[in-house]
Formats: structure tokens, C-alpha cells, sequence
DNA sequence: AATATATTTTAGACTTGTCTAAATTTATTT
DNA sequence: AAATAAATTTAGACAAGTCTAAAATATATT
């Protein structure tokens, strides 16, 4: 088993992998971590002996793809507790974190299944980030926002970027909702709103100020 | 904020004073807490300076008013997380602990009292244990079977003693649940055999072997 | 290519919680 | 009440994770 420090150093590890490149540098760690670089070394040097990552003295690090399913597992159960918390007992967005922060390193195989199922296997968050599978399968695909695809794009709806109440509920009236699939009908091309299907069912309109806080993928 | 450890140590005394008196042995505090008789002394040390137990050397120690709320505190997470596995996500009784053991230990205030609400507030475990409230208060009555109580008494149905699926399946059919007011009309001298009122509606007869799995308090 | 600067690592120390072995205190027995 | 046994504490050590300060390496600049 890994420590809460281990899986925490992972996670960084890989979120910083995502922005930058495969490689990640002491420094770039500690200060993602909130720690010294002194001590990110050690860890790098533990994380290694123990076949989680590769890494060469002065040259920083890259999850092993032992390390890397790791790492997964971890954002899985982070990304999957935000939403049981948002859905299931009334949390605001800004309340998730910090108690998704240390559910994450529950070590329960049956309770994340569990949570999922009940969730009924979401396979994003409310920010549109995807949410990797058991397997540590992830969707590679990242959200944009919906004022970035064009007509005749069919898109998923995955997330918001706005977490206010007021635009939720705006969204809540319009009939909009994660999971849904959206049809780009048309976009006027003077103040780029655009005309959109739900599902197969009614169409309406949305401005660019609302289209540019809906995040979407390609379905 | 007291590490897992502390409230371990303090959850451990909490439960042996339950059992026997105030003050706790150091001994006995090492088998329950699988460690070594030194282990504890410097841990009673220094949960003696933060103040949360009043311990005299080789006299043995016992929980302040402060170290008595922190450990019913983390009873209630602990008691509550467990109905939460049960009712909620379809754990068995022998899979909970577990992982109660390390939720108990997640620290929010605003999360366990959406638990207990999404839960319905209850009041028992479903081994007959109180769950103390927010503000630490318990209640004293303990739990007895069913077979303890005499002709006339008016129950709470609070646990049962034998969480097999068969038993459970059998007070499922019979319309016995937790929280059930449960009226004892008569108990048969013979086979010590009860018929019981439950709630305001049918009145069932049950074994005594069925009694004496079922916990209940005077109501 | 030599020097200056930035980054990373090492060395040694500190904290938390643990341990073993020895010393001390308390309890029990005769 | 002395001797023995049992319980508890102390002393010193270890592992994990952190830190500061100094040394080593890599990168940038002229």
C-alpha cells in the first residue's frame, strides 16, 4: 500500500503531466505540493525504489505506467466523491474540495464501486473533467466550451464553468443537464449565439455568454 | 486537530471505560490498540498535555471532558458511516467496519451532518449501539434483546444481534424494522414465545429464539 | 568556453509514532 | 514486611516525511 503523502505526490505528478509534458521537473512538484524541493527529492527517490515513477538525478520525473494507474485511481475516487457530494448531500462547488481531498485515499474498492452505481456511473465531473474508469481508462477527449464547436457539431454536455447558483438554475430552466446530448443548429454569426437541440426534444437558443460557460465534447 | 492516531487512542479509551470503570489500564489500552505497553505511555503523555485525558503516572489514565467529545465524535462518524454502507450502498454487516474505521476519521462537520441527514437522522446502529448526537450526548439506556422485557412494556426496536440475510429476510417479512414502537402483549410462560404489537398495526408472534435477536429499549 | 545563475541533491537535524531492553514502581504472595 | 511477580515507564533506536544550509549539477549569458 501507498502512504496518503505517496498518493498525493502522484496525483501531482500527474496533473502536472497533463499541462506540460511527460516529464516533470523537482521544482514544478514542490510547489504544486507546498513543500520544498529538498523534500521532493527524497520522495522522487522513494517514488522510484518502489517502481512508481522513472527517474534520473537532475533530470525530474515521469509516472511509471504502475505509478500512472495509481494516480487514476486516485482522481477516480477524488472526481466520484465530488459528485456524490454535490449530488447526494447538497454541497456547493466550492464546499467539494477540500473533503474530496481526503476521501480520495479511502481504500475501499466496494465503496467506490458502490458509489458509482449509485451515482449511476457518471462519466464526468461537474466540471467537465472525465472521470477514469476501474480500469484507470480515461477519456481522452477534453471539454471545451460549447462557443468553440460549430453547427452540425453533436456534442456531450460534461460540465459548467460558472458554479453560481444563479447560472445553474439559469441552465436547470432551460432544460439543459450533464449528459445531455446537444445538436448545434445554427450560430449567428454577428453575436455568435447559437440555436441548439436537447436531446431529441426542444430547441432553443443560447447567447455566447452562456454558450462560453457550458463545457461539451465531440459525442 | 488531533492526528487518526490520537483519535484512535482516544476512541480505544472511550470504549474500555464503557466496559469497565473510569480509569483505564496502559495494558489495556495496548491489546486493544495492538501495540506495546511503551507505545501507549508515550501516547497518554501526550494526549495528557493536550489535555484530552487526565493521567498520573503508572496510576493509568481517563478521558477529560474535552477528550470524551472528541472520541464520541468520532463514535457518531464511525456509527453513522456504517448505517450510511448498509442502507445506502448495499455493504453487508461484515464489510462495514472497515471502512468505517477509516471514515470515521474525515474531518467535516458540514459532511456528517448531511449524512445524518440523508440517513433520517437515526438514533441507533444496527447492532442496538446509540449514535451520539452533534453535541456528543448518548443515549444511556443500553440495548437488550427483545426477550429481556416483560409483559406491558412499550419498545424502540434499536438493532439486531444476527445480521445473517436469513434473520434479516425473516424480520423483513414479519414487518419488523429499526425505529419500530413494539408493545409486548404477552409472553407465553411455556417456551417464553411473545406476541408483540408492532406500531399501531398487526400484532405478530415471534420465538424466543427470534426475541432474543432483536435489541430493544424502553421507550 | 568561461562565468554566473538557477535548479537539484546531499547532509544532518527534527517530529510523530513505533519498538526492544532495562529500570522503576506497584501489586501479590508467603 | 520481605520477596517475587506484574505492570509501567524510561532510554535509546528506527522509519516516514519534513526542513535548512551547503554542495553539486545543469542552464543561461556574455
Amino acid at each position: 500500500m501507498n502512504s496518503f503523502t505517496e498518493e498525493n505526490y502522484l496525483k501531482a505528478i500527474y496533473t502536472l503531466t497533463e499541462q506540460s509534458n511527460s516529464v516533470v521537473s523537482t521544482n514544478a512538484i514542490a510547489e504544486k505540493m507546498n513543500t520544498k524541493a529538498a523534500s521532493v527529492t527524497d520522495m522522487l527517490k522513494k517514488l522510484s525504489d518502489k517502481k512508481l515513477i522513472n527517474y534520473q538525478k537532475y533530470q525530474g520525473g515521469a509516472l511509471s505506467s504502475k505509478g500512472k494507474k495509481v494516480a487514476l485511481s486516485i482522481i477516480r475516487k477524488h472526481r466520484l466523491w465530488e459528485m456524490f457530494l454535490l449530488e447526494k448531500l447538497d454541497f456547493k462547488w466550492d464546499e467539494v474540495h477540500d473533503v474530496a481531498e481526503q476521501l480520495e485515499h479511502i481504500n475501499s474498492d466496494k465503496l467506490i464501486a458502490q458509489i458509482d452505481k449509485f451515482l449511476n456511473y457518471p462519466k464526468f465531473d461537474p466540471h467537465g473533467e472525465p472521470i477514469p474508469d476501474a480500469n484507470g481508462k480515461i477519456q481522452q477527449q477534453r471539454s471545451k466550451s460549447m462557443a468553440n464547436y460549430k453547427k452540425n457539431d453533436v456534442l456531450l454536455m460534461t460540465g459548467v464553468v460558472d458554479h453560481s447558483t444563479s447560472f445553474l438554475n439559469y441552465i436547470d430552466k432551460s432544460g439543459l443537464a450533464l449528459g445531455n446530448e446537444i445538436r448545434i443548429k445554427d450560430v449567428n454569426e454577428f453575436d455568435r449565439s447559437l440555436q441548439i437541440t436537447i436531446g431529441k426534444k426542444n430547441t432553443i437558443f443560447i447567447s455566447n455568454d452562456v454558450a462560453k460557460n457550458i463545457l461539451a465534447i465531440i459525442k
